[in-house]
Formats: C-alpha cells, structure tokens, sequence
DNA sequence: TTTGATGCAAAGTATTTGCAGACTG
DNA sequence: CAGTCTGCAAATACTTTGCATCAAA
C-alpha cells in the first residue's frame, strides 16, 4: 500500500469538506495510517506524542470520529471497551483476532461479498456494511 | 425450540456445578430463554420485574456472566456500549441487524464453518469463536 | 477576520465490584 | 449452618462534551 498517496488523498478529501488541516490532525493521520497494528486510541495517542508532543487525547477522539464519519476508518469495538482502528483498508474484512496476545490480523477471504449478498437476496435485507471477526490462537502463540 | 425443555436443562446444569437456584436466578434465566428479539441487560431487566419485582439489575448482569461462563449465552456485544444477548442459540452464528429498527435476525448459512476452517488450516490459525454481523435494512422498514 | 479546532476537565454510560445481610441446599 | 447469592451504591474505564482559547485559511 502506498501510504503516501493515502495521507495526501485524505487531507485533500478534508480540506474539499472544508475541515482545517492543523498539525495535529496531520500528525494523526498520519500515525494512523502508517500504523498496520490495528492500534487502539491510547496506542496511537502514545505514537503521536513522540513526534507532535502537544496533541490531547480528546483531539485524536476527535479525529477519529471525523473519519469515521466519511468512512476512511474502519472501528473494530470489542466488548470489554476497547476499540481498535484500521485506518489502512476502511472497507469492513475479516480479522481474526488472536485472544493470546492480541494480534489482530487481516484477512481476506474470496467469496465472501458474494455471500453476504446471497443471504441478502433471499431474505430480502438492504446490506450495508458488515463485520467479521474470527477469535483463536495464533501461529505464533501456539508454539 | 423447546424452550422448556433448555429451562430444564440449563437449572439442571447449573445445580450440578453447585450453583444455587434462588428465585432471582430463574426467572433471570425464564426470561433469557423465553425472549427471542436478543434483548439488552436492561430490556431483561425489565421483563423481569414484572413476574419478580425484587430483581437487581446487578444480579442480572452477574447471571448473564454466569452463562457467558459456561458458554450458555450469547453475547452481542456493539461499539455504543449496548450489549444484546442470544440465550436460546448460544452458539455463534450470523445475526442480520436492521439500523432504522433495531431488530437483530439469526441467519443461518451453510458451509460457514467451512469457510472459516479452510482459512483456519491455510494460515494455521486455532479457530476458537467467531462473530459474524450484517447492517443493514430490514424488508419491514425498506417498505 | 472568521470560524472551526484544540485541550482541559468534567460528564456520561454500560458494566463490574465490595460488602453486609439474606437465603439455598 | 456453611457458604453462595442478592442488592445497594460506589467504582471502573473508554469515550464524549462544554467551553474558553487558539490558529488555519
């Protein structure tokens, strides 16, 4: 993926809707961009602290409701309060989940638009987005 | 479903664990197993007040993490902080949920845990549970 | 200059927890 | 009668919000 040509994309995408570009924000995106861990707000609000020191937790909150908004990022909320981001691929996909050491991996699986779209067809249901996620042990836990 | 015979079933298993059937624990369970719309903790809590008005939400919260436990529930956990709850399948399957009414559908689909077995084998993943959800319109609200 | 954005701290909210008293087995 | 369960209220933890201040365009 080119990561470059996405950051430019979205802060041209954001200045078209008329949203300031302050550094912040630039350093947010960018962090969530370049970040292929799936990370959490506090991970990335911790990364962003390193290169643009005075970025407040609120703002990232902020930044990640924004895009959300205009579908550029992907939240994946888990049950215990804890959402991970995937700002790389906003499209839902599979993930799958590794409950030992949190790795959260993506997954592509060929078929699978179509058979979101059988189900729907047959049970007459307008499909607008969806969510899979597939819990386990990885590779790398089970040795 | 023979929902008494799964009432039966369930306060069985729970005695033979040690657990004690006090008149709360009941009808919390009546209720979980009776309610086929997935209600949230509080839309059981309610229900359950009108046949045992001395019913904590507390002690609902703990029966629901009592069945979770022993894996008797299903729970829908969504971003906004609102779980719902499946205690008549309590196996994971795909759930169909209209955004405009709320409502959640079980759906069931062949060969599902054959595809994610064949992804399971291909990446050498442990498959342990899964959650699959599909957003979208309803046939009763497209109308 | 105009208005949207930031940052702080306080609020919000579903769920969990501690503990004294109640009740099942 | 031993030990689990209940119910209350306080605690939790992530996220949101209000508002005064700041700065992008």
């Amino acid at each position: 993926m080119d990561t470059q040509k996405r950051l430019d994309y979205l802060l041209v995408r954001l200045r078209e809707r008329g949203n300031r570009l302050t550094p912040q924000r630039v350093a947010i995106i960018r962090t969530i961009i370049n970040n292929t861990n799936h990370p959490s707000a506090e991970q990335m609000h911790s990364e962003i602290l390193e290169t643009f020191p005075t970025t407040s937790l609120a703002t990232v909150y902020k930044t990640i409701r924004l895009l959300k908004e205009i579908g550029e990022i992907l939240e994946l909320g888990f049950g215990d309060d804890s959402s991970r981001f995937d700002g790389r691929k906003p499209h839902p996909h599979p993930h799958m989940i590794c409950t030992e050491c949190g790795t959260i991996m993506d997954s592509e699986l060929d078929g699978f638009e179509t058979i979101i779209e059988t189900m729907a067809r047959q049970t007459g249901f307008s499909v607008k987005t969806h969510r899979f996620d597939i819990f386990g042990i990885c590779s790398s836990c089970k040795k």
